[in-house]
DNA sequence: CCGTGGAATTGGTCTATACAGCTATCAACA
DNA sequence: TGTTGATAGCTGTATAGACCAATTCCACGG
């Protein structure tokens, strides 16, 4: 019986791994700067050109970043990928020059409904963190956010204001995280919705689900509510 | 003054863009053998590993696969990354182990609209093709495609018998694509798509719409309607 | 006729070494 | 004081050689 066990693995993954798990755990943070090739050769006992091709595929995923006769440092948080990049709606509309402002409509403790418990995985004894948050593009509303979020993974999230900071900003400060779902739906909004949203009677409205993991725990499930005529999500790629 | 000639390119790189411009101009085809890593050897006068990494990052980018023992092959076109992969609606229904059928409503030669020619970067006076496909999914309908296609790259899409082909495998065949664009947004349809897509009043609808470029040309400009009751996007990603 | 056991080919990994180019530092010099 | 220049440390690329593992194929023997 042919097992992956660590012990097998090529050494350039266990390179990898080795400084994978250092960022994932805290003790490489982002800027940091990693030691040099030649140290970790020292440390791992083997050539540098493994300890390189280990390193180079770190940079080449995004992890890292290098620069010659200086170092090998750890990116800032890499969250996109995909079409669906995790972003901070705030920064997305300030970039564009655009006045951002949001309202905070709700933040508590809740017992939540069985669809969000079972979309979360948590027993239906466990309370969660939710928030109701409409976000607006120059005084018009952009983004409906409903979002729930796991206690055990964020015991914080209580006390935060978030008037002074967005969820995702205090989110990604706490955990980096490793693994996001993404469901993107065309709706009718419901009229709660389409109260906050200010659409007229039969707009559409673009409904985008997500989730994320931190150490194989669901964080947040958050449904993102986005007004049909003023939103659309675009992506491009290019290869070679 | 410092150029980044062809000449310049570190070696790895230049044998990279061997084997994808044999790839683009169609010399290699999917399925296909590449040269082995010794012949790639002789052919180059270089070292092995030099051609192991061109090869291997090529690998990794989705655009090679390797079989340990046997060789080296041109992937089936790749042309996914992002949320947003290019798919044939057809082989995605019968993955499902669903029925897959299709209305083939029109297919012309048309002088299309202002915004259509604008899209597609094309003159006023160069007439486009267009098809309006039904597609359905257990006898029902789920995507409406719309579909404008230059005849500059794509001289036969007119003769093309769409019952037989659909519009994806027949470009796919003649032409690999090098860039695609995509915007996903939520409308109310008009009476038109609506019927199309039997969906009842003030039901929302999922729009796709998609821009593919071959060699710098817009290839198609395509719009695809999804039914919001019976349609979502869903993207995961997990990183290490 | 079938299977078994090399041998050849191919990819996967690793080493030891080399040289180029870039950057920060610091000492020597004008 | 301010500039120059050497140097040490870093990444980037490339080489030649080695061993292993997976696969294919063919010759040989039952």
């Amino acid at each position: 019986m042919k097992q992956k066990t660590t012990a097998m693995l090529p050494l350039y993954r266990k390179v990898k791994n080795y400084i994978i798990d250092q960022i994932d755990s805290g003790e490489l943070k982002p800027q940091q700067k990693i030691p040099s090739e030649n140290q970790l050769v020292r440390i791992f006992g083997i050539s540098r050109m493994t300890v390189n091709r280990a390193v180079r595929e770190l940079t080449d995923e995004g992890f890292l970043v290098r620069l010659a006769g200086v170092g090998t440092f750890v990116a800032e948080i890499k969250v996109q990928s995909h079409l669906l990049e995790v972003h901070d709606i705030a920064d997305e509309i300030t970039a564009r020059g655009h006045a951002y402002s949001r309202r905070v409509i709700e933040h508590d403790f809740i017992v939540a409904k069985t669809d969000i418990l079972s979309r979360m995985a948590v027993s239906a004894a466990t309370p969660v963190f939710h928030c109701l948050i409409l976000h607006f593009e120059q005084y018009v509303p952009i983004q409906l956010e409903n979002r729930y979020v796991n206690p055990v993974v964020f015991p914080g999230f209580g006390s935060v204001d978030l008037t002074k900071t967005t969820p995702y900003e205090y989110l990604m400060r706490v955990a980096p995280l490793q693994r996001a779902e993404h469901v993107v739906s065309a709706i009718s909004p419901k009229t709660s919705v389409r109260a906050a949203l200010e659409l007229k009677d039969g707009e559409a409205c673009l409904l985008l689900e997500r989730r994320t993991w931190v150490k194989d725990k669901v964080a947040t499930y958050v449904q993102l509510y986005h007004p049909g005529p003023r939103y659309s999500l675009k992506d491009q790629f290019t290869r070679k």
